[in-house]
DNA sequence: GCCAACGTTGGC
DNA sequence: GCCAACGTTGGC
């Protein structure tokens, strides 16, 4: 299993939403690279959903229900959609701040690569966030 | 609201 | 195929 961190603006779509909904298609990339991540993902693969701009956390943790089709919003066919459902709210939101300052957490894409929405995230370094989310 | 980082586009 | 110009994202 492969695990994942996805953002989003919470104005556009909150993880709130996404717990009201039960599930929902993410739709609207339109990077190669995050593309490319998208297509890598295996149902039930666990994904951390980000909050950017307003919050700057990780919210709660979502999995892949649907793995990638092509994206109904437009008649490209570069771009995917795959489909999440909500697994949990974390306990303690992990703020982008505790992240920087955690030193095993200082390689994860968030920061390497901040204008990514969509990528991959090593087993350790997901385990280490729902240590900091309190959730293990 | 500014600006740095970075991906994409287009001229040569 | 290089690289400058431009657009977008996201942290501050």
């Amino acid at each position: 299993m492969n695990h994942w961190l996805v953002k989003s603006e919470p104005f556009k779509y909150s993880f709130e939403q996404l717990l009201k909904d039960k599930k929902t298609i993410w739709d609207g990339v339109r990077n190669y690279q995050a593309r490319n991540n998208l297509k890598a993902m295996s149902k039930d693969d666990l994904v951390l959903f980000y909050h950017s701009n307003e919050g700057k956390e990780i919210v709660g943790i979502a999995k892949v229900v649907k793995t990638f089709y092509q994206d109904p919003t437009t008649a490209d066919p570069n771009w995917v959609v795959v489909e999440l459902s909500p697994v949990k709210k974390l306990k303690k939101s992990v703020t982008l701040e505790e992240i920087k300052t955690t030193k095993s957490l200082n390689d994860i894409g968030l920061i390497k690569q901040g204008r990514l929405s969509v990528m991959p995230i090593k087993p350790e370094e997901f385990d280490q966030i729902l240590g900091l989310a309190e959730e293990l």
